[in-house]
DNA sequence: TCTCACATTAAATTTACCTTAAAAACGGAC
DNA sequence: GTCCGTTTTTAAGGTAAATTTAATGTGAGA
């Protein structure tokens, strides 16, 4: 699951990002409150972290129009306006915490680990992982260094089979049984044809390829050759 | 619903009390941390508001011992260890606020509606959601977009396993098993007339869709594809 | 340079799913 | 019980996408 930080301001933004990604969590980001808004309406986040001081549409109506949206993803406000008061009405106009710059970083955090504990219990579960791939077994979505690849069924299963079996090498003998299920030599070349279609999707547009050939032996998936 | 107090000092605690009063809650009070143990694993509060420095059982462990205990109760810690360490300890030991004394006390009123928002409407109506897909489980009704949509009694049951399970994509097999009960392959294609029952219903009219077919996977209900 | 194992591409085939209609089962009302 | 409306299931035809086949290209090692 993901967390969006609405935030202008280039350097808050991206020490942000880079202190939510340390601790695994994916980032979307958008630099004004309707972009923000937008994105929020489409997905589904962990959290929405959002200053108040924003173009086109400012933290205190975002939130409002996002709780009228039916939207109640938890929301930190996070801003330099440090009044009781400026505080009551960002907590009133639907936020569920409010942080004042400047701030703690480590105290962000905690309040990150706060909002989306109740969250945080369905997340991060049945993730397979090598180098940037990332593979998740309940929502058949497969992601490499931050972009989505969409996978057919069996191009699933099959790089299913090697991420868990990552680092040994797989005989063409073996795929056929455990991915095609048939036990003798059907002088087919689906296999390779296969393996050409991963390695379009996974490794073609990204370094270091993973999926490697081992001439009369077979495939394997490890990160360097 | 009922709020919890937790607060060894006496004049502290009548000015919440009665402040909260003030608000139509209605207050129960603790003097040390287990008292206030028994009272909160006894009874559902809407939330709890605890001192850190109590007689017999801190707040920090009262925190722990009863996010241990499974009791999700918001929880507000309200001190006078105001440095940045003591706020993520007491977040971290479960706490969803912190407040450092001397606090305004329209402050604590703004942070206790926050806290009390999600609760309010969680409890007394018992309904799933996603986007602008309401379904009530008391009232079997479903609404999306202010429209009430009828659905039969199979419809509903498929409908709601979607909901609880929304972003996973779920299989045919899975269907079959949780809503119709059968565990072997019946040859039959009910699921998909199913599918297509719903889609008319709850997506044909309506944006963004919901409903996403993997093929040969499964159905997925999530926002956008 | 020849061979073999694998890579690549496009075309053929098959499967999974959608849609519609009609049949069967169910549940009140009488 | 019978009738009738509703819900659930079966069945059949159509379609797009996934899978497989087949034909050709390429590069490493003898």
């Amino acid at each position: 699951m993901k967390i969006l930080i609405i935030e202008d301001e280039v350097k808050t933004l991206q020490l942000i990002k880079q202190g939510l990604e340390e601790q695994q969590w994916e980032v979307d980001i958008a630099y004004d409150g309707s972009m923000g808004f937008q994105l929020a309406t489409r997905q589904a986040y962990a959290l929405i972290i959002s200053d108040i001081i924003l173009p086109m549409l400012n933290g205190l109506e975002l939130c409002k129009k996002l709780r009228q949206a039916g939207i109640d993803t938890p929301i930190l406000l996070l801003t330099a306006l440090g009044t009781t008061d400026d505080k009551i009405t960002g907590l009133d106009a639907g936020a569920d915490d409010y942080l004042c710059k400047p701030f703690e970083f480590k105290e962000l955090m905690a309040r990150v680990r706060a909002l989306t504990r109740r969250m945080g219990s369905i997340v991060h579960t049945n993730l397979l992982k090598i180098a940037d791939l990332e593979m998740d077994l309940d929502t058949k979505t497969v992601v490499r260094a931050g972009k989505e690849i969409s996978l057919t069924a069996k191009e699933f299963t099959l790089l299913e089979y090697f991420i868990r079996h990552q680092g040994r090498v797989i005989s063409k003998v073996e795929l056929a049984e455990k991915i095609w299920d048939v036990t003798f030599d059907t002088g087919t070349n689906v296999i390779e044809v296969y393996m050409n279609f991963l390695r379009k999707k996974i490794d073609k547009d990204f370094e270091p390829k993973l999926l490697h050939t081992q001439i009369g032996m077979g495939y394997v998936l490890k990160i360097v050759s």
